[in-house]
DNA sequence: TGAACATATGAATAACTGTTCATTTGTTAA
DNA sequence: TTAACAAATGAACAGTTATTCATATGTTCA
């Protein structure tokens, strides 16, 4: 008794893909799932991951742009957090489908 | 009350982001939808979608080697159905946070 | 068998992407 | 102000990827 799903436009299938494109690098990944339990600074995710900082800025950024972090400036640094409820469902989505 | 969403193995990171992969690119999703319906064949795919014969065939061996389509042979053609309930779920999530 | 058709494959290319290094911007506290 | 620190930015590079063209494989039917 579903709705038929008829394909979006063409101009939301392409947002659809770029929305996808950022879930699909581990470096991202891992730092949505750093921030899953809390908040954390720049420098304490590169930390965390022992990453460039500078890599983890350009990946944050990419976070940012499409609306899945947001910030919170405290001093000298600039705390990161989930900015959208899909973020995990997304991903625990994806991980049931890899976990068969 | 929910559980910690403890990080997965890297090897599973890897594995998430490839599956997150193959749904950011708009042919891919494309297909996706087109198989949402019925199952249908190759020249089907690339006719309704306009596209190259060449190009649905490359992008169909991604969706079934990361086992989101299968494949149903009937005399000459090839008829490919999704192969996944987790394939709809993931796409309508990520079509929630693009229409906000 | 051979012709006609459907699909798959391989090589080539152009475009895109993640990381690094070097530098800049912005903030705090002396 | 300045020094010290945190984060952001830009350019460059290596690696990846989607598409096309040409061709090969596989199937049916006469």
């Amino acid at each position: 008794m579903n709705k038929p799903d008829k394909m979006p436009e063409l101009e939301v299938l392409f947002e659809l893909a770029d929305l996808f494109k950022v879930f699909g690098d581990s470096t991202r990944l891992r730092i949505m799932y750093t921030l899953f339990e809390d908040e954390h600074s720049v420098g304490e995710i590169a930390e965390s991951l022992g990453m460039e900082q500078s890599t983890i800025s350009h990946q944050l950024r990419v976070l940012r742009t499409n609306k899945l972090v947001k910030i919170r400036r405290e001093g000298k640094q600039i705390y990161y957090s989930l900015d959208d409820d899909h973020v995990k469902k997304i991903i625990e989505m994806g991980l049931d489908h890899v976990l068969e």
